[in-house]
DNA sequence: CGTTTCTTTCAGTTCAAACAGAATCTACAG
DNA sequence: CTGTAGATTCTGTTTGAACTGAAAGAAACG
């Protein structure tokens, strides 16, 4: 089991923090976190031990990184268990989540805004203003997946490049 | 007690859920959602009464969305309660969710992370590895914060008028 | 002032998510 | 085929956030 130094517990500690601020498990994000460190994978046995979490929570959590596609399985020769490494390109990492956190948020939120005008009854009482409220918030996710559609059809890197110069646009 | 159509119904309820996924109480986010659907301010005894929730949970509920700044107390001539009333421009609203959340969560990870490389002792085995690894997470988060830097410079509305005439950016 | 009306705080209580450990399942070696 | 190592699933149990109701605290009124 390695153990861990003062900077990588910090690290670890705080990102499981930070994960439960933004609705995801504690234990998760410090998988993630310890694997993102660790300059080899790492059976689900020593990350167990490492965070002294029950074996069965490592199965569960990693199953998870997997499907956010931020954490794989890797083979180590005469190790039958699985090695788990995360991903190193942060860029990529948090692309991968946010494309995803879209897909199951904000997506299923603008279908609700579609269909709630949709099925507004004109002759109930205030059904205008409702319209008028739904509206504005359904153009406001609609503005925010064009950004995101736009962003997505940028090559790699682009976006990195691009502050890295700094937009021209300011106050007038 | 204002009586609720399905459709607002479902969008605060839709709202709730969508709350508990981001790291915002489900009660605060139904509240919001209520106020945002109603013509009127409305005392905290009626949003209890039409959430079925304990009037105490209100007054803490709307503490919190006061913090935010997104709802504001209101008088109405002839009552000694107070009436609250939610923030009608959407984006004025995300925009101030986004910059606490910011200063909230982002700011203290940049500082983390700055810390970290500060102590990390290159006699260590392994810092060079944990060096990179937190430099290129540091890196993205300060990219995070240019990014937000420059836009708060923007003039009001321009992101919104940016997107509706497209970015000219494309893939090459 | 004392009373009334409304709001906030506080001290438990409830409840759902997270978790541990046992049981089950799977894959491979012998 | 059997035994073993490892992964997963399942079933309670734990825990902390959310919540309630009671009590305390303000503010407005006569």
């Amino acid at each position: 089991m390695a153990t861990l130094t003062g900077v990588q517990k910090g690290y670890i500690l705080h990102w499981g923090e930070m994960g439960t601020r933004w609705g995801i498990n504690r234990t998760v994000a410090q998988i993630h976190a310890l694997l993102y460190l660790s300059p080899r994978a790492l059976p689900a046995e020593e990350i167990a031990e490492t965070l002294s979490v029950a074996r069965s929570n490592v199965s569960t959590s990693i199953r998870e990184l997997e499907g956010w596609g931020i954490v794989r399985a890797v083979h180590v020769l005469g190790d039958r268990r699985e090695h788990y490494e995360s991903m190193k390109d942060v860029w990529e990492m948090f692309r991968l989540v946010i494309e995803q956190r879209k897909r199951r948020e904000i997506d299923p939120t603008r279908e609700m805004l579609r269909r709630s005008l949709e099925e507004l009854d004109p002759k109930e009482a205030g059904a205008e203003f409702t319209r008028e409220r739904l509206a504005a918030m359904a153009g406001f996710f609609d503005a925010v997946t064009e950004l995101h559609d736009q962003m997505k059809r940028l090559p790699t890197g682009t976006v990195r490049k691009l502050l890295r110069m700094g937009t021209k646009v300011r106050k007038k």
